[in-house]
DNA sequence: TTAACAATAGAACATTTGTACTAATATTAG
DNA sequence: CTAATATTAGTACAAATGTTCTATTGTTAA
């Protein structure tokens, strides 16, 4: 019998979701949670052979959202395996989950994948459950992240547009919005509104990561 | 109707597939090969209208393998889709195929996946199939891959102070004065310190001119 | 011929950073 | 011992940056 939590904050999408575990045969919900405190609390009070082995987390919550209980959450309960069911696809959010600790992502409105193959597929030893937009998500982001074992030199990078990859360059040689808007003879406005493309494309959130990546992978 | 391609050096597993692709409605093998080599030759000889949409490719092969024949294909044939389908779950040929332009990777003996949804799914727009184990992989990898950037050389600076270098290093890691300040259990207001102090012997007044020079003196 | 995207420009607001100050310890070179 | 320097910590204010918006124009892919 596999031990199953749900944390969402809408009751309908936890009846969703219980409707589709009561379908399979060997799975029961052994913990429901609104949030992600919510969900901390509740664990506490279970013995270990009653913990959940798998937690299907939402993304968007109060109090505390789905990436930073999965944050705490897998490292108090390292047995336990966190798998988003989210609404959203947002690029920010997939990978901050992935790095948070969840063994897969799943799309709620997903209808080709089914709940209880991903379960089975999560606790399977080596198994790990996406829809196939989120998997080709992560494909496009490994592919654009050389460095791991060969170092792919002057290869073009696909993520940032050229026009990107000049004020990059100028960022990298330290110049602040008003120079590099001087230099290539736009508005500081234009400059700012690039980097605010290249840190959504990057999943950065200052000029110094942006940079660091920028090195890191000989961008620049 | 879908077109699609078979390269295999092996026949048994040429037959294999294609009973499989015979067991779909909408899809029809307009190209069979050996190996790489054999696969290139034979898709110069078709028409555009006739080039298969997606091509189920294995990796080893002799004369060429299936990484090489992908990256030279994916290039002349934009519109066509790969499609690894492998044996083997070997880190470094995963990798390669994606870097090389596999939308898709799937392990032959993986029952779970059905070959019919997967082409599917690499024919739609935005997905990409994997078998769950392949997936957990690359969710490791991503996971695992802003961390790389340890070990770093010390060197005599003469100029900045130990602790000063300590700050740069994290600086140009892309931490803020927050963040900082945690790593080296000191106060915000330390490393705001310690920060103008290297401005100071830098003579620069941004953190992007002081990781530029860090970078350009390799004191990272 | 739409649809998507790149490049441009800007408003408004919150946060971070840069700079100019002070100041207590600890260590070290002369 | 004394002077210099490193490390620590803080206040206060101005400037730069990060973020969330809107919006126009041109180019390109479907």
């Amino acid at each position: 019998m596999i031990r199953i939590g749900i944390v969402d904050d809408k009751a309908i999408n936890r009846t969703i979701v219980k409707q589709k575990i009561a379908a399979l045969a060997d799975a029961c919900i052994v913990l429901e949670a609104n949030n992600g405190i919510d969900f901390l609390e509740k664990m506490r009070l279970l013995e270990g052979d009653q913990l959940p082995q798998i937690i299907l987390m939402d993304v968007d919550m109060p109090q505390m959202n789905g990436i930073d209980a999965i944050t705490i959450g897998s490292v108090q309960y390292p047995s336990t395996v966190f798998l988003v069911l989210s609404i959203f696809d947002d690029d920010d959010k997939i990978f901050e989950a992935i790095q948070a600790g969840a063994v897969g992502y799943l799309l709620k409105e997903d209808t080709a994948v089914d709940l209880g193959e991903a379960i089975q597929e999560a606790l399977s030893f080596n198994g790990a459950p996406m829809s196939p937009a989120i998997a080709r998500k992560t494909l496009l982001w490994l592919k654009n992240m050389p460095g791991i074992a060969k170092q792919l030199k002057e290869r073009e990078t696909e993520i940032l547009s050229e026009r990107e990859i000049d004020i990059l360059k100028l960022m990298v040689e330290g110049l602040d919005y008003k120079k590099i808007a001087k230099q290539l003879f736009i508005s500081p406005f234009t400059v700012r509104a690039h980097t605010r493309k290249i840190y959504e494309k990057l999943h950065v959130h200052s000029k110094a990561q942006a940079i660091q990546l920028a090195h890191k992978y000989k961008w620049v």
